[in-house]
DNA sequence: TGCATCATGTAATCAGTTACATGATTTT
DNA sequence: AAAATCATGTAACTGATTACATGATGCA
């Protein structure tokens, strides 16, 4: 029960549309929370008509016109709150494990496509965000005497997460790759 | 949609019980996939009256009867369809991370304890892990002229999976930790 | 006597996904 | 002329969580 308070930070960074929202969470925020736009679109109702944000008509030019939330106090004191409530550590939901143990009862061999999928698939997102962080974190860090900006350096903090995360499961599905292929030669 | 292969996998590699499932999916299983016994029962039912699985009523001296669950030519064959299938790359859904992001607007620090009962169990989890290696894949590798039994490789190499990716979380929260620290200070 | 473990379930609610729907503008 | 992008939604369904419920045995 976080979709809400994912909303709230993300509004509280840029205030924005229910679409525009939906873009974000297939980019910046998604990487560790997904959403669609209908799931957006119901909990911005439903938050509104909580007061935790704010909408306001934006008319556009030669666009249709958007609703642009923001966020009030009670927003802020409900992010507040959650942020001082203890969370579980999260257990995975990992479907490729599933998979990799589920081979022993079929053709382990015809998993290696699979894994190889996911392998591109993860070495794409590492670029992805191996560029944003050029993009966006890198320089500053040498600007002397400007502020910190605690805001910046969360956000890097978090995807050097990512980036963290997309490496160890690279090297994972190497070792997958080349337990699948041992499994294959050696009868 | 992956429970019921979940259950299936876990059926092959043991026949067994709804309560050993649940108990199952705390445990070993449950590393990359979590259910309560609530959904495992319910999912137990379809999956029977599908075809997907034989139950067999086993009565135990001074303990409830239980029944036991085992997997038939047919529910090998849904196995191994939806092993034959693609499925996406997950994306990760990190609470913590959304809690990072969020401290922005809220105090930096608060988010300290948070962050090392994360890591606490973290390094409980990863220990854990170690020991089931410890205990289930010492020494075999060495035996000469034993056949690789596939189903042990493959155990391993998702275990594997497991202990990198506590290893990876441990230096990224290491990471965190000195962020926060360092955004208390600095002001 | 009370608590933990073994064993199985129902009911209600909440969250998430998929399908369907509309309509304007801009780009190819 | 067709496809992509911007913008917002409803409806139906499936999946997951939480609360409630029962009843036996074994241990402290």
């Amino acid at each position: 029960m976080a979709l809400e308070h994912a909303i709230l930070v993300s509004l509280l960074e840029q205030p924005g549309s229910g679409y525009e929202l939906a873009r974000r969470f297939e980019r910046s925020i998604g990487y560790f929370w997904n959403a669609t736009h209908q799931q957006i679109y119901r909990v911005l109702k439903r938050m509104e008509s909580d007061g935790w944000i704010d909408a306001r008509d934006v008319p556009q030019q030669a666009r249709p016109d958007k609703k642009e939330y923001s966020v009030p106090a009670l927003g802020r004191a409900a992010l507040s709150q959650w942020l001082h409530e203890p969370i579980e550590p999260e257990s995975v939901r990992h479907d490729l494990a599933v998979k990799i143990r589920g081979a022993a009862f079929d053709d382990p061999a015809a998993l290696i496509r699979e894994v190889e999928r996911h392998h591109r698939a993860h070495t794409d997102r590492l670029a992805h965000y191996l560029a944003g962080e050029r993009r966006d974190f890198t320089g500053s860090e040498a600007t002397a005497g400007s502020e910190p900006d605690a805001g910046r350096e969360l956000q890097h903090v978090v995807l050097r997460g990512g980036i963290a995360y997309e490496r160890m499961t690279l090297a994972w599905l190497d070792d997958v790759l080349a337990t699948l292929h041992r499994l294959g030669t050696e009868r």
